[in-house]
Order: structure tokens, then C-alpha cells, then sequence
DNA sequence: GATGAATGAGGCTTCATTCAT
DNA sequence: TATGAATGAAGCCTCATTCAT
């Protein structure tokens, strides 16, 4: 049997990239910083990734994939009030960022690069699909009465996405709150805020 | 008189890094951008400014020095509840989004630059002074029965900042909802949040 | 078997520095300079030399080394006066000049240079060693009874580095005399002038 | 009467160009380090030289000029011998270094640049007149029987000019020892190895 | 799979110089 | 006399990428 602890090169040069893009920045990792963090050289890189934004594109596209394929089920449930929904797309946003910082930190700090570029058009895609699951849940609550008539269903979601999405800034895991109680707070401002009383 | 219109050379170049940081942030612009945006060449950019990085650095320094008194001013001012100054606080920050757009867009997505840079130590120390005006104003309103007791301060601030820094990415001025409007929004949400009912 | 007149890359480069630096001084010289005459490109220089301060710094280090050891040599050989010694002292430096003519000037041409930057503290002290021992030969032979009881060592053991050091600026290897010509002559004239009769 | 601690600013300017040129050389001082030293501005510089290369060529010019019409005066004198003349010419030259220190540095470690250059014609015209005066003396001397026969006029007058230049690099007005105890540990040097005894 | 040498475009910055005022 | 804005070439260096081995 294969030591588990043996990590290929690959997955080398993506963890690399993973933390160095979250430190400083797309724009500001070079391939050489990641190849030496990796304890690799060149010709490996170019071995297992098309470009440096090939990189920037798999990272990107393992998140999204798992943020939208979680959202999906939970929209999906069934016997689950809207309220209920909402509460797990939130958790599962502040878990997200619990479970996979450097990506959550890139996908917010990249989110203009790949507004701009034609290649992350799928990326673009599936994070519109994921808003909309958010913004769906809303209507569906309002429509059913749970939510407040005057709620605005969109500007509630893109705020969801800024109150987790700031967190990749100041959110630090051995800060004096655990996210299970972050999560909670910010749960209860926005079920408070919208919820019909 | 003069023509009012007549932009001198280092206003034109502020202007331009200004849209250009805020379109394609400070790594992603090169100072040729700048000078061909500003119809300037290599030479006059180096007259005006010492570096790349001293743009960057009066970009974040006018702006977050006008935050800085306003909210100042908020916060010092007589005969006014804790929730009437927050309501204040929050239409500070979205009509500074509305008038200084890529100022604050550039605040935002740079924030990591500047925790990381030395000679930003003292846009950092103005920049927590005012999430500090946030936390303080909450303190005070929860001591005076405004707001619940459980409120946390510093994260419902955290909260405040991200919601309207998320707004950086998605707000246009053509856009359905008016800043007033979407101001409000979080507004109601944030105060049903944490206000004692 | 290899033609043993190929020369790799990064020789190439360091003999170009050495031709340019000589002809043109340091600050006289570019990097593009370097490369034209190295017929390489800008790439290479930086994947062989940190800066282009490196390269002086390898030039000045190769030389100081070599002429250090040999100076040693000659210092601690047993049964030798202080006059042969000083006699070997003087011939390694025209010696020197005549083998590693680039070198030698580079390193009295950029004799300020080294004094002034932090990075060659190591040269720094190389050189002076060296200039000690020369003055520690003519204080020992002072002590002897070789040389006059008023010679001056330091001013001695300066004028002897400015006899050669000049030469960098006049000697040619197609001159009317030879080195050891030219050694020999100001050779008398030093011991003439300082030994006892 | 006009205040005579009044400066104007061409001397101004020059005084400025001659302790940097000393310091960092020619290569190594910009026309910007030297107005900021004069304390003027980019305009004046081109109204008073025509290049920085100009103030060069003055400064070269005022000094060669001295040092040239002085060892005139030496060689002209009668009822001198050439012995006492070469005396003269030494201390010439070290009195010299005493009084135009910079002058003298630049001199020396721009001999290179002025040996390059079309421009510098007549002041390496005059550099070679004056060597050729010390070259003169000595074959002189050699013909009146003061100097012995098989000295090199050349080779000795090249050393003269080296040991003093050498002193541009370690030469203090606060050292150990004057200059003229310096000119005379030389002095004695020279002639006790060439005079024939 | 992986290396390391090499490329060439482009990055930030400095420079000597010009010129209208 | 002197200023200060502006130029454009050139300087040092970094970058993403390629390719023979």
C-alpha cells in the first residue's frame, strides 16, 4: 500500500497556488513563488497546467461546483420551509469559508478578474446559479408568506453573499467566536430583518 | 476666467489610475495604462508621484480621511440616539459608494494590500478608527437599551462594512434600485436585527 | 569528446561584464550592453545572477580570493627576508595585472564603489587583509634591520597598490616593455628607496 | 559693496557637480542629485551649461589648466636643476591633491571617460603635455648625469602620477600624517631610486 | 514526469534634456 | 535668470511561457 502521506506534484503546485492566491493576490503570486513553495520547477508546472489562469480556473471551479451542487440540494428538500432553506444557504456559506478559506478568499478577491474574462464564462455561470438559489428561496418565502412582502430579493441575497463574503477578510479560526456562532448572528439580523412578525 | 474643464496634468492622472485600479485592480493596471488613459507619457508620471504605490496610496488616503471625519462628526454629534447615529453611519458609507465609487471599490479590494504594506500604516490606523466609530456607537446604544443586549459589536460591524463593500461589486448607478433605496433595505434589515423591540 | 571552446551561457556573461565593466565601468555599462555582446537574451542574466551588482560582486570576489591566498603564500613562507618577500609581493600584483587585467582594473576603478555598499562588506575586508600584509612585511623588515627605520609602512604599502593600480589605466600588453619590465624598474626603485645600505 | 559670502548659482551648481562627481562619480551622480544639493532647479542647469557633460569638461578644464601652466613654470625656471625640478613637480601634484581634492579625484577616475570621448580632445592634449613635462625632466636629468642611465623617463613619470592619484582614494586632511610628510616619504623614495649616487 | 536553460514582452523607475513662461 | 512641466529613451528587473533533454 501506498503511503497516504505521499502527495503528488500536482496537488502540490495547486496547494501552493491555493494559499499563495489567497496571501497576495492572483495578480500577485508568480508562477516561480508558487514553484517554489511547491518545491518544484518550471517544467513540472507546465506538465500538469495549461497556464497559470488554468490554475486560477480549477480553483475556482472545484468551489463553485461543490457551493452550487450543496445549494441545489438544499433547494431541492422537500417538506422544508423557505426559512428553513435560507438558514442552510447561510450555513452553508459561513461553512465554506470554514472549510475551504483560501478558496472562498479567492473566489471573492478574483471576482472582477473573472467577470472581465471570456475562459471563466462556465465559473460565471454556475456562481449566477448559485445567487439565484438564493434569491429564489426569498421569492418563495415571500410568496408564501413567510417573508415580508416588501423584501427585495435580490439585494437581500447579494447581501448575504457580502456579510460571508467580508468575512474572508477578518474571519481568523482562532478568533474569540467560533463560525457556528458568527453564522448565528448574522442569521438572526437577517431573519429578523425580513421575516414577517 | 479659466475654462472650469481644464484638468491639469496630475489631476489626470489620478483620475485615470483611479478607474483603471478600480477596473482592473492596482496589480492589474501598469502604470503605462495610466499614462496612455491620461494622454501623458513615462516621464510625468514620475514628476507628480514617487511611485506606482504613492498613487495608491493618496488614492486611499483622501478617501478614507473624508470617511474618517464624517463619521467623526456622526459620531460626536449632540442630542442624537445611538440608533439615529448608526442609521447615519450606514447612509454614510452607501452614499460614499454612490459619490466616490472607485475610491472606495479600491479600498475595498485592496484591503489586503494595504495590511501588508509598511508605509500603509497609517491609512491602516484611520481605516480601523472608523470600524471602531461603528463598534463604539453599537457599544453605546446596547449600554443605553437601544439595541439587544446580545448584540456583538464588532461583528454586526464587520457586517455593516461587508454588506455595503459587497455593493462595490454589483451596485450601478442605471441599476433598478436607487442607493437611497437599497440603503434602506439593509438598513430595516440591520436595525430589526439588533434593535430592542 | 566536447569541443572544450564551448562556453556556457553564464561564462559568457561574466566574460562580457568583465570586457564592458573594464572598458566602460560599472555604471557605464547595462545589462543590455552585457547580453548584446553575450548574444543572450534579458532572461538569461536573471536566471544566472541575482542583480546586476551580483555579477561585480562575483568579479571582485574571484579576484580579491586569489590574489589573497597568493599573498598569504608568500607571507608565511619560511626562509624568505622581508625584502624577497616584498620583491613577491610586488611581482603577484604585476603579475596579476598582466593575467587578470579586467579584474585588476575593475576592482581599482570600482574601488569607491565597494567602499559605499553594505554587500561587500566581505570584499571590503578581503582587500584590506591584503594591503596588511604588504605593511606587516615592511614593518617585519623594519624590525629586521632590512628596511630603513623611517619607512613609513602604510604610505609605503599604499604607494606600492597606486604603482599598479595606475597601470590598469596605461599598461598594454603591446607595449615597448614587458611586465616583468616594468616590474623590475619600479621593483629598484622601491627597494632603492626604502632599504638600508 | 555686495555681500561676498554670496554665491552665484553657476558656482553654485558647480560646487555641487564637483563633491558628488568625487563621491559617487560621473556615471553615478544625476543632473537631479546636483540641483538638489545647489538647491536650484532642472532650468537653470541649461542655462548655465550647455550639458551634464559640459560641467565635465570644466571641471577637467579649470583643473588640467593649473596643473599644466604650474609645471610650466617648474620646467621654465633656470638655474634649476632636474632634480629640483622633479622635486617641484611632486610636490605639485600633492599640493594638488591638498587643494583641489575633488578636482583631482575626478580627474583620475574619469581618466577612462575623457580618453573615450571626442570632446575631451584638448584637455587629454594638455593631460599628455603635462606628463610629457615629467618625461622631459627626467630624460634631462638623465643627460646631465643627475638621474642614473638606465632609468625610464616613461615608466618613472607614469609611476609619479600613480602614486599620487592612488592618494585620491585614501588621502584625509585628517589622517596621520600631512601631505607634505606624504610628498616627502614619496619624494625620497623616488629620487633615492633613480639619482645616481 | 521533471529539469533547467532560454526567451521576449512588459513591469517600474531614472535619466538627460527641452521649452514655454 | 530661473521655474517646473513634459518628453522619450534607456535602465534594471520580473514575468509567463517554451522546449530540448
Amino acid at each position: 500500500m501506498r503511503n497516504s502521506n505521499t502527495v503528488d506534484s500536482k496537488t502540490k503546485i495547486l496547494n501552493s497556488a491555493l494559499s499563495l492566491f489567497e496571501k497576495n493576490g492572483y495578480s500577485g503570486t508568480s508562477v516561480n513563488d508558487i514553484l517554489n513553495e511547491a518545491e518544484l520547477t518550471k517544467g513540472s508546472f507546465y506538465y500538469f497546467f495549461q497556464s497559470k489562469e488554468d490554475l486560477l480556473y480549477l480553483i475556482h471551479e472545484s468551489f463553485i461546483e461543490n457551493l452550487l451542487y450543496d445549494s441545489q440540494e438544499i433547494f431541492n428538500s422537500k417538506n422544508t420551509t423557505n426559512k428553513e432553506k435560507l438558514s442552510q444557504l447561510v450555513s452553508l456559506l459561513w461553512d465554506s469559508l470554514y472549510k475551504y478559506k483560501d478558496n472562498f478568499t479567492i473566489f471573492i478577491q478574483e471576482y472582477k478578474y473573472i467577470a472581465a474574462d471570456d475562459k471563466f464564462q462556465v465559473i460565471r455561470e454556475k456562481r449566477d446559479q448559485f445567487a439565484n438559489i438564493i434569491t429564489q428561496v426569498i421569492e418563495d418565502g415571500i410568496k408564501a408568506g413567510e417573508f415580508k412582502s416588501n423584501t427585495d430579493p435580490k439585494i437581500i441575497s447579494f447581501g448575504i453573499v457580502g456579510l460571508t463574503g467580508w468575512g474572508t477578510q477578518w474571519y481568523r479560526k482562532d478568533g474569540p467566536l467560533s463560525v457556528k456562532e458568527i453564522n448565528k448572528i448574522y442569521l438572526d439580523m437577517i431573519l429578523n430583518g425580513i421575516e414577517n412578525h
